[in-house]
RNA sequence: CGCGGGAUGGAGCAGUCUGGUAGCUCGUCGGGCUCAUAACCCGAAGGUCGUAGGUUCGAAUCCUGCUCCCGCAACCA
């Protein structure tokens, strides 16, 4: 098999509160398949994230938070790299935008597209509070609105009548983040990326994305980019953030959404450094044409990530735009939108904590909101678990073992297994992990994990139709044989689910630890069901004792956990 | 007429591109089994595919109108 690069980015998480299912499900745990998969397969992977560590709404809650904003999102950083690890989501690396290099690398894009003209500057109104001194971002501004009287409307949309406000224009404007309503218009010069001059460039690549992309993905943003582009403002009056690297621009800083895309950049290259790599972040990854970039995002950030950052991409040279963006919908919680302000919403380390990685990595991979908002809800997490991987999966594999540890202490002989490699259920599992591996190349996690349960589900009914137990009282050989193909099939599913529940895969792979190689899995997971001759060539003892792999969740379990939410979400 | 996505048995979804009398997981009901985490296996009932119309021998699938839900670029994924 040809070896293969792949770049993989999950969005970078905003340093400013916890991370919920949502953010997971969105942007990390498929990001997280994809790249164990990739590996898998024998190809060469990064996967890089890092804190997004700028912006005003940061600065506000550190000041709230009465922290300095390195102080404030070191403690996000450090937070949001524990959830990351219990529910084992492997990045190579997960950087922060505020270190030295990040800004340096920044600082180099900006240059980079200001000597190409494709930054210049643009004077526009803004309003700014007299009493807490801050230039108000649209949605930092509420008033009446100037078309339907609404009280309420936002400095950029009104909720009410959907119109999009211009501020300056709002009656009675009133700042959100003093409450003050001294507010002045005053005249602002900031930079702009000149995306607009851009256009042709970005359309020869974007219409060749046509059929590869998501379907949620790219006709939204040809309908965005259709009849052209539009400049943006990479500036702002700051005092936190990366300084504008030109002269007489004190006070200004970069917009956050120009420098976070470039973080997948800047943390490749101090990945490298940090690992002492021969190569070059750029010419071996970044620019490397040969290299697959995909970004795992959410719908929110689809606009970023296929129109600015490809273009400022393309446009300095400095790296490749992305060949995929695997951007998925929303998930919501029993049917309504997270919200940490109103209560709902689930602890995501607390959540880990009580039900363990397999369960949650299952039941949130299994509702990936691909093509559509799906929702998190207690009662299918508990019925989903059980059924499907309890008392599924995880029952076959505890029966199985259980038996065999049983009746043949010794171990199953040799002869046990002959022919399994050959047999139709053989050719059977190769094809269910064939296709398998197609859906993951294809970005299709839902699929992918729904043909894994489906093999698990044969396994099973292959135990059940050969009926062992009565067997055994018959003719012990047959049994042997029965229990031997149930075995290598058993090895079989915890390849399989070796992207998916990297822990349960890990727990079944442990009972074949002393007759398997890296080598035989790895062959063994693109379909090569031959290797399994070869793993059980001396036939196979159960050494370690067997437990319950799958735990099943309580009624009670659940209650207290819905019980619980309605509590938040009343207080 | 701002834009994109969605609406399929009790629940959650697939099928829509490439039209041919609807599929999966769960739930429900009936039966079987006992190796196993009161697990497992077999069978049945239940939908005409948001709505109104059109094209066609034939539409969940193509076309048109309408309704409802989600999201929409500088806080929240």
């Amino acid at each position: 098999m040809q070896t293969k690069k792949y770049l993989i980015t999950s969005a970078l998480p905003y340093a400013n509160g916890p991370i919920h299912f949502g953010h997971l499900v969105g942007a990390y745990l498929s990001a997280d398949v994809y790249n164990r998969h990739r590996r898998l397969q024998g190809h060469k992977c990064l996967f890089i994230c890092g804190s997004d560590e700028h912006g005003v709404a940061i600065m506000l809650n550190a000041k709230k938070a009465g922290v300095d904003y390195q102080e404030y999102v070191n403690g996000w950083h450090k937070e949001h790299g524990e959830v990351f690890k219990k529910y084992g989501v492997d990045f190579d690396f997960f950087g922060q935008t505020s270190a030295d290099y990040h800004a340096e690398e920044t600082i180099r894009w900006f240059k980079n597209l200001h000597e190409k003209g494709l930054i210049g500057t643009q004077d526009s109104q803004q309003l700014y509070c007299n009493d807490c001194n801050n230039h108000l971002p649209d949605r930092f501004v509420e008033g009446i609105c100037y078309v339907c009287d609404y009280q309420h409307a936002r400095g950029d949309e009104c909720p009410q009548c959907g119109e999009f406000i211009e501020p300056a224009k709002l009656k009675e404007p009133v700042c959100k983040i003093c409450g003050s309503q001294n507010i002045k218009e005053v005249s602002v010069t900031q930079y702009y990326l000149l995306l607009s001059k851009f256009h042709k460039e970005f359309r020869e690549w974007f219409e060749a994305k046509k059929d590869s992309w998501r379907k949620t993905v790219w006709p939204y943003v040809d309908s965005l980019t259709k009849e052209g582009l539009h400049d943006r403002a990479i500036t702002r009056d700051l005092d936190w953030g990366i300084d504008v690297p030109l002269p007489n621009t004190e006070g200004k800083k970069l917009y956050v959404w120009f420098d976070a895309p470039i973080g997948y950049v800047s943390n490749t290259k101090k990945y490298l450094e940090d690992t002492n790599s021969s190569e070059h972040y750029l010419k071996d990854w970044w620019q490397n044409e040969d290299v697959e970039l995909s970004h795992f995002i959410g719908k929110d950030n689809i606009i970023f990530h296929t129109i600015i950052f490809p273009s400022m991409s393309m446009a300095s040279g400095f790296a490749k735009a992305a060949d995929n963006v695997p951007a998925n919908q929303f998930l919501n919680l029993e049917g309504e939108q997270f919200s940490k302000s109103r209560g709902h919403y689930v602890d995501a380390i607390e959540a880990i904590d009580e039900f363990g990685q397999d369960a949650l990595r299952y039941y949130l991979l299994s509702i990936l909101p691909e093509t559509t908002d799906s929702s998190f809800s207690w009662e299918q997490f508990q019925a989903k678990v059980n059924n499907e991987l309890a008392n599924n999966i995880g029952n076959f594999l505890n029966r199985c073992l259980k038996f065999t540890q049983k009746n043949w202490k010794e171990g199953l002989p040799a002869e046990a297994f002959k022919g399994f490699s050959t047999s139709e259920m053989a050719a059977d599992i190769s094809e269910a992990l064939k296709e398998i591996n197609l859906h993951l190349d294809q970005q299709n996690f839902r699929k992918s994990i729904e043909r894994v349960m489906a093999l698990g589900n044969k396994a099973n009914n292959y135990f059940s139709d050969q009926a062992p137990w009565a067997l055994i009282k018959e003719d012990k050989d047959k049994a042997a044989q029965v229990l031997a193909y149930s075995s290598a099939y058993a090895l079989c599913l915890g390849v399989a689910f070796r992207p998916f529940l990297p822990q349960l895969s890990g727990k079944i792979l442990e009972h074949f630890e002393k007759i398997t190689s890296d080598e035989w899995l790895a062959r063994l997971y693109l379909g090569e069901v031959a290797v399994l001759d070869q793993i059980f060539e001396k036939g196979h003892t159960l050494e370690n004792e067997v437990k319950a792999l799958v735990p099943k969740i309580q009624d009670e379990t659940i209650k207290a956990k819905k019980e619980e939410l309605q509590k938040l979400e009343t207080n």
